[in-house]
DNA sequence: GATGAATGAGCATTCATTCAT
DNA sequence: GATGAATGAATGCTCATTCAT
């Protein structure tokens, strides 16, 4: 008796062996380097698979779209930086504005270290119909929240202004980081974050 | 006997007439709308020539390749930023720190305004091999060199790092600017304005 | 030792017990169900099974292939065919040859509505290599057989001409019964049963 | 400066150079013997491409879809249909409803000996979106006027139905023409002429 | 016997680019 | 110079069928 409703257009399928378990991690694994490495548009669903080891219908019985794999992907990472972030706001408490405005600017670059194609196929405007749209809002909120506990005098529209500064703060560290062949990028993103102090303390002490 | 007939294989052809002017200019226009409307891979040649009236064949009479395309419309662009940021350094000097920030903050928003397929051509990563690295290299020269008129006492190194965040500050902006449905869109300009304003200060005055 | 057990390749398997032939009943329903709704071509063996509430693996322990499939689902159906064409031979004796038009023409009707994957399956030219030629042939013996009787001064190759006719006639009735949205509808199948009952009139009378 | 809306899913691309029109030429007659000897389903785009001396990337030149050139043989036949029908009708005045039985039979097997696909495409039920009931249709209209005629006493609803039993009856005699092997099948062919007739008769006289 | 993962040839379709007229 | 037909490798995706567990 099965509920789950198999429109093999809609939702991908869940592995339930041992051996599906695996062909699905290699496959993400392998969707995930592609997607850095040329992009959502130019990565093929034929080197994903060739790339996981796997038959190009071993893909497509578990992702049956492209898109779909992409969302998966982004499923997978947007968890992981929501509870990320969740933890960088509890520890926020104790930190001065100086390693707060730090870590903020780490946060992004660290994550992005660990899971380099959540940021790809969240920015790029073309890509799928990854609603990358939704997740910067999710994060804008957390970053919001964190920050309105430093700043409780400040209203809710002022927060969510300061938010989408900060978060715009975060993206521009990424790109500092990945600029190739930047000269002086240290001193630069020692800039940043020190752009980031003084809009801080603007927020929080002003 | 041709002046400067150029027959590398991989240079747009230049125009010898009236006729050939318009042409090339309704075919920039025409594949400027197509990438901003669906990216630099999505658009498809024969959709540019038919949107600019002019058969395929007519297309590639002028630019052999879609990337040579790509590039004669940044090339174009490029050379109107540098040029327009020229103006703005020349004016700057008379601007209070205030409305510098303001200025730079507007500047890519309304340059976005005007050539629309610049940003995304420039920005996307895994476009065509139009060098975005090159234009934004030379923009942010312009930024240091705007801003060492202001703090003589700063060293070579310190300037670049601080033309660096101001560059992506300006690009924060139109981020801001571009987001659909953004809620208190105007708020949060302000506050990069003000965050702007705040790292300016402390690098002129600091 | 089994008796009967068919080893050829390309004969389904016979399920051993109660449990099987459970099985076996839902695929078969499930396959005709989908043979109706979207032809033989674009029936999926996996839509099959899964509209059987069974694995992709367990259709294929009883049908080895697609072809099997239909085969078996058109071997049911034509035994019942014969059976009730039967039927409708035994009491035809004690019809007038106006009750016989009717009858004939609302048999095929009637059967296509309790079977409707057996038209589907035995008209599509293109289908299966499922033997629709043999059961029409055996269903033209049969009526020829049924007409005979009421005109034994007529010669068996005039009968043969004779059943073409009729079995072309009651195809006819299908046709018209399924033909969407058609006006006057009613008024056409009665005029095609007026049309059989001329004919037959002919055939037994002239 | 062109007129047509281009949407490449919409409508055939139509050959504006004599080169062109030889390659349609060439693509439909080869499409239409696929059709023919496979089906639609079963006919692909590469073996009309391949039968017809063209590439895949020609044979989508004019045709962006599979269906579309299947709407374009059907169109094509269709308004010769409609226009031999048309001549039938004029000339059927002066012939005996015997002879006029006789050419209503003959009609749809000699068309189809010439335009093999149209009725393959115009029947199968799971085709393309190949409207073949709009065009059953319109063929009933032109049965019921020709009918009309002579019948003047009847109400159009009766030359309605009648026209219905009249199509079937010339689908019938293309099946049986069509039937391979069929023993004593000029027996069969007339014996059906002979229940059109009977049926004719009926209609013009009763 | 049941299950579901694996396979890969095959299909419709796209698109940058070339070339004869 | 302009036009549009020609090309074919490449892409996303399907599905009948097989097989290990």
């Amino acid at each position: 008796m099965r509920m789950s409703s198999q429109k093999s257009s809609e939702a991908r399928r869940v592995p339930q062996r041992q051996r599906g378990h695996e062909r699905v991690a290699a496959l993400v694994e392998a969707a995930s380097e592609c997607f850095v490495e040329k992009g959502y548009e130019a990565t093929t669903m034929t080197e994903v698979a060739a790339r996981a080891g796997a038959s190009i219908g071993s893909l497509y019985q578990f992702f049956p779209t492209k898109e779909v794999l992409a969302q998966a992907l982004v499923e997978q990472y947007s968890q992981a930086v929501y509870a990320e972030l969740g933890k960088l706001a509890e520890q926020s408490a104790k930190w001065s504005t100086e390693e707060l405005a730090q870590r903020l600017c780490a946060f992004l670059v660290t994550f992005r270290k660990r899971h380099p194609a959540f940021v790809i196929l969240t920015e790029s405007a073309h890509a799928p119909s990854v609603d990358g749209l939704t997740i910067r809002r999710r994060v804008r909120a957390e970053l919001q929240a964190l920050l309105a506990r430093r700043a409780p005098h400040r209203s809710n529209d002022e927060m969510h202004a300061a938010a989408v500064v900060v978060q715009q703060i975060m993206k521009a560290a990424i790109a500092i980081h990945t600029e190739p062949g930047m000269p002086g990028r240290q001193a630069a993103v020692t800039q940043l974050q020190h752009a980031m102090q003084l809009y801080l303390h603007d927020v929080f002490g002003g």
